[in-house]
RNA sequence: GCGAGAGUGGCGAAACUGGCAGACGCACCAGACUUAGGAUCUGGCGCCGCAAGGCUUAGGGGUUCGAGUCCCCUCUCUCGCACCA
């Protein structure tokens, strides 16, 4: 509908950093896009009962007004709509690179499915289990769905971390989501059931040979130390093998386990406490002990991570123990810290330290540490062919098909003959049809099946009868890459004008909210080394430098509707002018923290903007310039230029305000030169009554051409100090000295304060003198 | 449970490497000027106390001549992730 006071605060704090980049000297590119696309955009089409294609120009149109009248200085020429044409063609054009170079894919697969948006959900876009947009449960679904393989970028996502300039929150946040877990896969024998049921002796282990059965079972762990503890195998419902390892005795059982647990939903199977799980009947031969262990099936292993399959080890890992604990399965102690002996039983809770812990009741491995006992048996296992060092990722690959109508549709179509094709780069765009009814179903198929005559095509490779892909894309690819095209918005035979991208690209400064960390911020990246590898960028990083700010809140608690605290910034606008509405979400809290919004406090930055209104036009052109005011505004000047750049726009406003103080004190009238650096200083804050000012005091050219002031830094330091005097630790009065007064001076003077003087009892027996700062005696 | 961040006056907040805690602003109090206004200007404003002085940065301990800042413990709040093997 329109702008949240969120975004205001933004695109402010982008603003201001831009504008001083300019009054730097710099030229600055500003550009400012639209991206309605999207389940969000399409519900409250729905919501109000529009088509989207009628409701989102009229929307952009409020928007856009909105952000003109907040003065930011964008350049018009460059805006983009992720849901036009002329650049969702390119969108489509970025889904067929990725595509040619394997990284798109289409895989039939247990995807998040919400049933309020009828439409899957990528992980990003599950929130504690809800969807992200409406809050339903999302359900878990069997589909046929497009993904990018984002996992085959994971080590580079990470490694590059390290090197980019961005706030340190957001970059452990990616560290967590990417989620690099070194380990080894390790590979399970499964028996036979019948001949195990036969024959007492299996051979296997470290020490035989590896008997060589149809089936194994891989799993992944990171404590492969403690294999000699693992006393069972358990593998997800989900599990490929599950059906043909089941024993007849076990199969019912364990059929309607798997069915039980497919019907609950992602949710409450991922949030229940209480672990459950049924035996299958058979039994894999532990590689290191060369024993026969049980394989279960328990709801607390999931398929989507690892290999979908755990050796368990209940004695050091805690959800194996309450496993084991609940379903009666041995419990062996293969670490022991201090005070441990080697048959010191577990206890009630699982024993998982590793510092300073060695290997016990682990063959020739005993009395290994952890880490070495790790190696030495990857190692050795992996002689034998049972087991390789693996690194694993959290990250899943990116699901990209949404089952709606507002999005660009995915460029391939199906021919009988020649099966899937993507749709030539010359023919891009594919025009999302005009469909009279959008809604989507529960079919798990996108309403754009429903337009027949868009639907059926004709395959580009042999002309025969074909049909389109009806799922469109994911609107985190529109904005994966929307950076890239604004220096080349003019250009619709070229998504990038290598010129331009050369001038404009990487992005220097992007600021952002902390809700885009782990989603948008890693998509774009993603995209960025994707074009990059493929030839069409010269970087692989979009973002030098990413800065996160802080959310705005209203009396303490988070805006919303319902609590009807949402302020709307036409209002203030309004009623305070842009600059004072501006200048205060720049004032009320450190930027990258955020604040309070409180409606009483813009009367102070509306004061100030007002004195300096006044300033200029009472301004003397004449008379005496005290030392005073001169360093108090070369002061400023100097903090005001540090300020900016680091984002500490509260207190480059409020030092603004002590110069005001200090300029106008005691009914003072300002000289005209004191002012002007003022007004430039104002200028990225208040734009328009800097600019006004600017051409009231005889400029005929922008305030924002005329240079950001220079200080003189013989002017900024003080001469004389105030310093602090403290006997026994305890601040007892100040004097005043020159900045370079010698410690038996500065004595004397504290000496010659009698509130000092009575205080000191006795000769110092000890003086710490800190020249210009303190002066602390000790008696 | 794990991860990230935060706790400072009545309120929003400053204090960049340990050196006068509370800059700047809101609110409040007193005063000036008033063609009475949501204007402007001056002064005051952490807490206790008549004062001298004492106390004070969530709480407790420590290091130091000196701690909001460094170290250890405890508590509270916000956000993110959540059976990741």
């Amino acid at each position: 509908e329109g702008l949240h006071v969120g975004n205001l605060f933004a695109f402010t704090g982008n603003d201001i950093y831009g504008r001083f980049q300019r009054l730097q000297g710099h030229t600055v590119f500003e550009p400012f896009g639209f991206d309605a696309f999207g389940i969000h955009s399409e519900n409250y089409a729905i919501k109000v009962g529009m088509h989207p294609g009628e409701l989102i120009p009229r929307n952009i149109d409020n928007f856009r007004r909105q952000v003109q009248r907040s003065g930011l200085m964008v350049d018009w020429r460059r805006e983009l709509s992720t849901t036009d044409p002329s650049y969702y063609k390119w969108t489509q054009w970025v889904f067929l690179q990725l595509y040619k170079q394997g990284l798109a894919y289409k895989k039939a697969a247990a995807v998040n499915w919400c049933p309020f948006d009828k439409t899957v959900l990528a992980n990003e876009q599950v929130i504690g289990g809800a969807c992200e947009r409406c809050g339903t449960l999302v359900e878990q679904r069997f589909l046929e769905q497009w993904f990018f393989r984002i996992t085959d970028y994971a080590g580079r996502l990470l490694a590059n971390l390290d090197g980019l300039d961005w706030s340190e929150a957001t970059k452990t946040a990616q560290r967590n989501w990417i989620g690099k877990s070194e380990g080894a896969q390790i590979v399970f024998v499964v028996q036979d059931v019948m001949e195990f049921a036969g024959s007492a002796t299996v051979s296997a282990g470290l020490s035989g040979e590896v008997s060589v059965t149809p089936t194994e079972v891989r799993v992944f762990t990171t404590r492969a130390d403690t294999i000699f503890g693992a006393t069972y195998l358990v593998l997800s419902p989900e599990h490929p093998l599950v059906d043909s390892i089941t024993s007849d005795e076990q199969r019912e059982e364990v059929q309607q386990f798997v069915a039980a647990s497919a019907r609950q939903d992602l949710v409450s199977r991922k949030t229940s406490k209480k672990k459950s799980g049924v035996f299958t009947g058979a039994y894999a031969t532990n590689p290191a002990t060369g024993e026969p262990i049980p394989i279960w099936i328990a709801d607390y292993v999931l398929m989507e991570y690892g290999t979908g399959a755990i050796m368990a080890v209940p004695g050091h890992d805690e959800r194996d123990h309450e496993f084991a604990l609940a379903y009666d399965l041995p419990i062996v102690r293969v670490i022991a810290g201090e005070g441990h002996a080697t048959d010191t039983p577990v206890g009630d809770e699982a024993f998982t330290e590793t510092v300073g812990c060695r290997l016990v009741n682990s063959g020739r491995f005993n009395g290994l540490t952890v880490s070495e006992g790790m190696t030495a048996i990857v190692t050795e296992l992996g002689a034998h062919h049972a087991a390789i060092p693996v690194v694993n990722y959290r990250l899943h690959d990116w699901c990209i098909s949404r089952q709606r109508y507002w999005g660009p549709p995915i460029p391939i179509v199906y021919c009988d003959m020649c099966g899937p094709v993507p749709v030539p780069e010359d023919q891009l765009p594919v025009l999302l049809p005009d469909l009279e009814d959008f809604r989507p179903d529960d079919s798990g198929v996108s309403p754009l099946a429903r337009a027949t005559e868009w639907y059926h095509t004709t395959c580009p490779v042999c002309a025969g009868p074909a049909r389109r892909e009806t799922d469109v894309s994911d609107t985190f690819l529109d904005s994966a890459w929307y950076f890239l095209r604004y220096p080349s918005t003019d250009r619709d035979d070229v998504p990038f004008d290598p010129a331009m991208m050369k001038k404009w690209l990487p992005v220097h400064s992007y600021i952002g909210g902390n809700e885009h960390a782990v989603l948008h911020l890693l998509y774009a990246r993603f995209v960025t080394m994707v074009l990059h590898d493929a030839g069409f960028v010269d970087f692989d990083e979009p973002f030098v430098r990413f800065r996160a700010h802080g959310m705005i809140v209203r009396d303490g608690a988070k805006m919303s509707k319902s609590k009807g605290n949402v302020v709307n910034p036409d209002e203030y606008i309004n009623e305070w002018g842009a600059d004072a509405f501006r200048t205060y979400l720049m004032f009320l809290g450190p930027y990258e923290e955020g604040g309070d919004f409180q409606s009483k406090g813009i009367s102070g930055v509306k004061r100030f903007l007002d004195r300096l209104w006044r300033s200029v036009t009472d301004a003397r052109t004449d008379g005496e310039r005290e030392p005073e005011v001169q360093r108090k505004l070369h002061q400023t000047i100097k903090k005001v230029g540090e300020d900016i750049p680091r984002l500490s726009y509260n207190t480059a406003v409020a030092a603004m305000m002590e110069y005001m103080n200090t300029m106008r004190s005691g009914e003072r009238t300002p000289h005209i030169d004191e002012v002007r650096p003022l007004v430039q200083m104002v200028s990225p804050f208040a734009p328009h009554i800097a600019e006004e000012l600017w051409s009231v005091m005889g400029n005929a050219t922008s305030v924002f051409e005329s240079g950001w002031p220079a200080y003189d830094p013989a002017l900024v330091v003080e001469n004389t100090v105030t310093m602090a005097v403290q006997v026994n630790g305890k601040t007892r009065g100040t004097i005043s000295a020159p900045k370079t007064v010698a410690e038996d001076e500065a004595i004397a003077l504290a000496m010659a304060v009698p509130a000092i003087a009575k205080f000191v009892t006795g000769p110092p027996k000890k003086v710490i003198f800190v020249p210009g700062r303190m002066l602390n005696m000790v008696v």
